[in-house]
DNA sequence: TTCTTATTGCGACTAATTCTCAATTGCAAT
DNA sequence: ATTGCAATTGAGAATTAGTCGCAATAAGAA
């Protein structure tokens, strides 16, 4: 299958595992976002909606999205992990403004060369990578020299 | 002062902060790791040369290390921040194997110069990046390879 | 030496995540 | 359709990492 959910059920099926309303409803809430957004913020959506799904079933159930390849942890904010949708949009790295917050997604083609030629020297296979940049934004560099 | 000590208590010393036995002992004990450690370990290795120093201290000490810019945090494995000195030895990022947790450092100058120019394209000031790479190391893929 | 503040250990507390267990349900094989 | 069994669920207890409040102590400037 190449939708979403059939990836999905593909997945579940071949570990054993069961395609159940609770799953069908986080996979669909987590799509739902359009950018990153963490656990609390999940649950609250799905409770807004009336889906009254336990804190217990969305952590059981996360791994199996993450395995999938569905979804991805992209960085912590105050330690608490984010997440994104891992399917239908590209990869890329993150600035992390630490003054307000504000997140700027990047790509550049040539670091993912570098990465790649780093690992070929080391005889190491890549299974995912994750460049975080954290400073300060345009607007608060701006804010800090008005002060 | 350009001793490690010695920056420590010129970083505590324009805070208003002391400089006390127990965070003395705390930066001995860090900077007597040869690579990543974390709290635990170091609460253990203190605790094994019986210096009897409760977590809370530790924790409390931990930020000041941090902005004096002598330990960093480095990555995190299973959940657990892991550090590193950051003082005497150079940047670098990290090859991270999912399979035995080896840890590989790594510099690649190019890719620190493409990184400042992303920024300036945002207009973004740096303060610290961090980039890993999560897969399968020479030795562990040579295991999955004969099983 | 004195005095002001910062620091300490302790144990209580918090927040995030995991676990236990009994009741339920998906789904594969009749 | 029915059955049977293993996987799943929610509730709340347990665990874990980290923080906080407090009373006793100690740096270190004057
Ligand atoms: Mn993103
Ligand atoms: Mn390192
Ligand atoms: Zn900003
Ligand atoms: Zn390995």
């Amino acid at each position: 299958m190449d939708t979403i959910e059939g990836k999905f059920r593909d997945y579940l099926k071949a570990k054993g595992l069961k395609f159940t309303p609770e799953r069908e409803l986080i996979l669909e809430t987590m799509f739902s976002f359009h950018g990153h957004f963490d656990i609390e913020q999940l649950y609250d959506k799905l409770h807004k909606k009336n889906h009254l799904l336990s804190m217990a079933t969305i952590y059981r159930t996360l791994p199996y999205l993450i395995n999938s390849g569905l979804i991805k942890e992209v960085f912590r904010c105050q330690n608490r992990p984010q997440y994104e949708k891992n399917f239908g949009l590209p990869h890329h790295d993150h600035l992390i403004c630490v003054r307000c917050g504000r997140i700027i997604e990047f790509k550049e083609e040539e670091i993912e060369r570098l990465q790649e030629r780093v690992c070929k020297r080391f005889g190491f296979k890549t299974v995912e990578h994750r460049l975080g940049i954290r400073g300060y934004c345009k607007n608060c560099l701006q804010k800090i020299k008005n002060s």
